[in-house]
DNA sequence: AAAAAAC
């Protein structure tokens, strides 16, 4: 509650709350934008929407926090427009092509993404607007700059390489965006936003969105916003309770063998798996690829052009797994996707939020799996304790077959892959010891009994937190001594760690 | 422990 002390907060409305949700057409909106609106078939609002636009209207500040895949773009995308329509035909001499709105996005797809959004919502309108990221040609985007933008949504990079370039002046920009704000707020992102920034008005109207806001993110935001309202709907960092997530206990060699079978006991027709590493990514999807799932990766180590194409294939179903690193954890709108898979946990709480999030998207319903080995007991512990929600573990028995001796698929030309990560093959296992069923071990971790019933019960914490606002976690969950005891005590005869 | 974002 203390960071929030100095902002005016709406509250949030329960997730039970019977308001009936309120439809576009009741906001005070341009014809043109309201047309739109309902040429994407949408009618009414999300609650992020409906508590969000009324305020940007009013060109306030905002700090919007709402679940992944409820609309956040739009949110801010549809009233932004509809404040710069109050001069559409700005009397600037067009030769001067003064940028009058910035949308920030961490990465390429993401921006392309939110382009993409804006074009469909400014498409009734005068108002022009250009995406630039990095990975492909300057030229076309220096044209497009040039030639007159009111809009710019851009990766930093590339960005900051315009403005060296002079190729767009964006000091009479009057609204900026910091879509997926936590993360462009980070450490590594830091540094060339406030650059960006620098050559910002400091009068303007600055708009923050985000799934997950941490404490220190929401401090560190209101330096950069002006009288700010935070915008939250209920249960901010956390995903839609329309994901069922699991969390399974696996060894490194398993993992690959649990996703598989639940693929196929699950019918399911389409995953994202999650990695950690560009390597391993590169690696898990070879793997996937030679075990005949049509497979395609997603990772900072291709080109603009696979990366582009990786992703297309996915969305057009060509491909039944993407297997991606945290390039894709954050914002990609794929509809319909029935289940995420963290082949790793990953290192921040916040991206395992974001995962997930690309399963179970505007209501639908999805599974999101998480393989954990012993070494990330504490990842797990920080994902509880962001979740606020208690993790259990479960044993996975793997089918006891043998893997299925493959052949190999020829190389698909159109997917030519980077030949950094070509290896030679390793001697295949006939008889793995990984797709054994696990024999009963005396390690807790193993044993968890399999309990499929309890855990959609609302929580311990969320019951309480109707009675009292939450002033520590500490009360609630006991995320160490609970992972310690699904862990096991530490072994007594491991040596220390230097 | 990593990834992302510029050439």
């Amino acid at each position: 509650m203390s960071e929030n002390a100095s902002l005016p907060v709406v509250p949030a409305t329960a997730d039970a709350e019977p308001a009936p949700p309120a439809r576009f057409d009741t906001l005070p909106l341009d014809p043109k934008l309201l047309r739109a609106v309902a040429d994407s078939g949408y009618l009414t609002m999300t609650p992020i929407q409906a508590k969000a636009i009324p305020i940007v209207l009013e060109g306030r500040d905002v700090m919007g926090a709402a679940q992944t895949g409820t609309g956040k773009t739009a949110a801010f995308s549809i009233p932004l427009l509809q404040r710069m329509l109050k001069h559409e035909n700005p009397s600037v001499s067009p030769a001067r092509h003064p940028v009058r709105a910035l949308v920030l996005a961490p990465t390429r797809e993401l921006a392309d993404q939110v382009a993409d959004n804006v074009k469909k919502y400014a498409k009734h309108t005068q108002l022009r607007s250009v995406v630039v990221f990095g990975g492909v040609d300057m030229k076309p985007q220096t044209a497009a700059l040039k030639a007159g933008v009111e809009v710019l949504i851009a990766t930093p990079g590339r960005l900051l390489d315009h403005i060296e370039a002079k190729n767009c002046v964006l000091n009479q920009v009057e609204y900026v965006v910091l879509d997926e704000a936590d993360r462009m707020l980070d450490i590594g992102f830091l540094p060339d936003l406030q650059r960006i920034l620098s050559f910002l008005p400091k009068t303007r109207q600055t708009l923050l969105f985000s799934a997950t806001f941490s404490p220190e993110i929401k401090r560190l935001a209101q330096s950069y916003l002006q009288d700010p309202i935070l915008v939250e709907t209920a249960r901010p960092n956390q995903t839609a309770s329309t994901v069922e997530q699991r969390f399974i206990a696996a060894t490194d060699d398993d993992k690959r063998a649990i996703i598989k079978q639940i693929l196929k006991e699950r019918s399911i027709s389409q995953a994202i798996v999650f990695g950690n590493s560009k390597l391993g990514v590169a690696r898990l999807a070879r793997s996937f690829e030679r075990d005949g799932l049509r497979t395609a990766a997603l990772h900072g180590d291709k080109s603009q052009d696979e990366r582009l194409k990786s992703l297309d294939a996915f969305k057009r179903g060509e491909v039944d797994l993407l297997v991606a690193t945290d390039v894709a954890a954050r914002g990609l709108d794929i509809s319909n996707l029935p289940a995420v898979f963290n082949f790793d946990v990953p290192f921040n709480a916040e991206d395992y939020v974001h995962r997930i999030g690309r399963t179970g998207r505007a209501g639908a319903s999805g599974l999101a799996v998480t393989l954990v080995t012993k070494s990330d007991a504490r990842l797990v512990a920080d994902i509880e304790k962001l979740i606020k929600r208690k993790i259990d573990l479960d044993a996975f028995e793997l089918e006891n077959t043998e893997r299925p001796r493959f052949e190999r698929r020829p190389r698909d030309e159109s997917f030519e892959r980077s030949e950094r990560y070509e290896r030679p093959d390793r001697p295949v296992r006939t008889t793995s010891p990984a797709l054994r069923t696990p024999a009963p071990s005396a390690d807790p971790f193993f044993n968890k009994p399999y309990e499929a019933s309890a855990r959609d019960e609302p929580p311990a914490w969320e019951k309480a937190k109707a009675a009292a606002p939450i002033k520590g976690l500490s009360s609630y969950i006991k995320p160490k001594r609970q992972v310690a005891a699904l862990f096991g005590a530490k072994k007594p005869t491991a040596p220390a760690e230097g």
